[in-house]
DNA sequence: GATAAATGTGACCATGTAGTCATATTTATT
DNA sequence: AATAAATATGACTACATGGTCACATTTATC
């Protein structure tokens, strides 16, 4: 948690700051991510950093939050019982994202850098932490399925969770393998990630849909 | 590659030297591994190292082409032609994975934790080689699928391609995480990534191609 | 056994970082 | 205006690493 220096912060500074770290994390790891680089583009001390986080991991937590409460109110409004089906809600909840990330584009790159780069050393607690919640996530939709009689019965809900959510990973990495989206560049050039790609990110949604739907549909 | 130093050593020191680092880089990331670490350990000097080796790169790409020649050794004589359908080809390359796993401990842990870890930010450029290779080997195979009339034809090569991909990752992840597999307690304990688990990695194989059968096969 | 070639060595350099702290500066309170 | 409280500062510490190189030691050659 930022301590009450940073809280008490004129809204202006709070965001340059909040924004400048942003956009450092969303290029780099954590462990490669630099303070002291930042705060020589942002031009103010390294010690006042240390004012307002604990650490360095204090700050990364701080917008790991930040980024997640912000995605949150575009994608809780989604829910379920308003589609006909699981796919249908499973593509409602990209739409959503991809306003998130065109209103929100350095909290977006953020959490896409974060999705895909999870592995750095010193945050492998937390990204175990954050793993095991989004699974588990995908497990209680997956259970509320298979419960409705919709999804098979005959899979282990963990083994068809897991993949769900791997699912969601792979259209994002596929989509930057083969080049339709470049976060490194349109994060300089200030763009969203997925700026002019709605149709490239829904086809693609669409495709894993039809390829996994057979594999996770009863019958 | 080695220089002349390292290919003129004596078999059982170049041993020595290759499982120690072996070792080191199956346990933590690239960039976390050390050197100065394992020549401690080692009893020899940081010099040494630079004498066989350009630099930490060309060391790990030594390791690298070294581990995935001893594991082809086990699976290039598996051919898809042997077997009556696709998932009987890749259920037996992971039947033989497993050999491979048992025989040889330490190649198995530097692999395995390679394929878990890639993002290490300076190897980047080697992930991505690496990547592009293996999700063209799926690609191909999906595409001989495809040809032969077995597999689906109204989804894209490169999709069903990636999602096979990911399928390969996602049953050595999920071991992981549901605890079945310890990769840092079984290294330690100079034990294999699989030791004793051969069922339950087969068990979780046959899941996921339970799961993901009606995804790729035609009808 | 002497000379030459090949190896081994470890102190040392350059580089980079997170985090600290005594001090200066700004802001709030009386 | 004077005092007190809150912030900002940046030189400095402690740490760790990859890589180098002049020199010592071992091995091969004559």
């Amino acid at each position: 948690m930022p301590k009450e220096t940073f809280i008490k912060l004129k809204k202006e500074k709070k965001k340059q700051i909040t924004d400048a770290f942003l956009r450092e994390f969303a290029v780099k790891t954590y462990d490669e991510s630099s303070i002291s680089m930042v705060v020589k583009q942002l031009g103010i001390a390294k010690g006042s950093v240390y004012q307002y986080f604990n650490d360095k991991l204090d700050l990364f937590m701080y917008l790991v939050n930040e980024s997640v409460a912000v995605k949150s109110k575009y994608t809780e409004s989604v829910t379920r019982e308003d589609y006909p089906d699981f796919w249908a809600f499973f593509s409602a909840l990209y739409e959503h994202g991809f306003r998130f990330d065109d209103e929100n584009p350095l909290h977006s790159h953020f959490l896409h850098n974060l999705t895909q780069n999870l592995n750095s050393p010193s945050i492998k607690h937390l990204y175990n932490e954050l793993l095991s919640q989004v699974v588990t996530g995908f497990e209680k939709m997956v259970e509320y399925e298979v419960e409705k009689g919709l999804f098979r019965s005959d899979i282990p809900v963990k083994t068809q969770g897991f993949f769900l959510y791997k699912l969601g990973i792979s259209i994002q990495e596929q989509l930057e393998v083969s080049g339709v989206i470049n976060p490194r560049e349109s994060i300089e050039k200030k763009q969203p990630v997925y700026f002019g790609k709605k149709n490239d990110l829904m086809q693609v949604v669409a495709d894993y849909i039809k390829l996994a739907k057979p594999a996770f549909d009863k019958n």
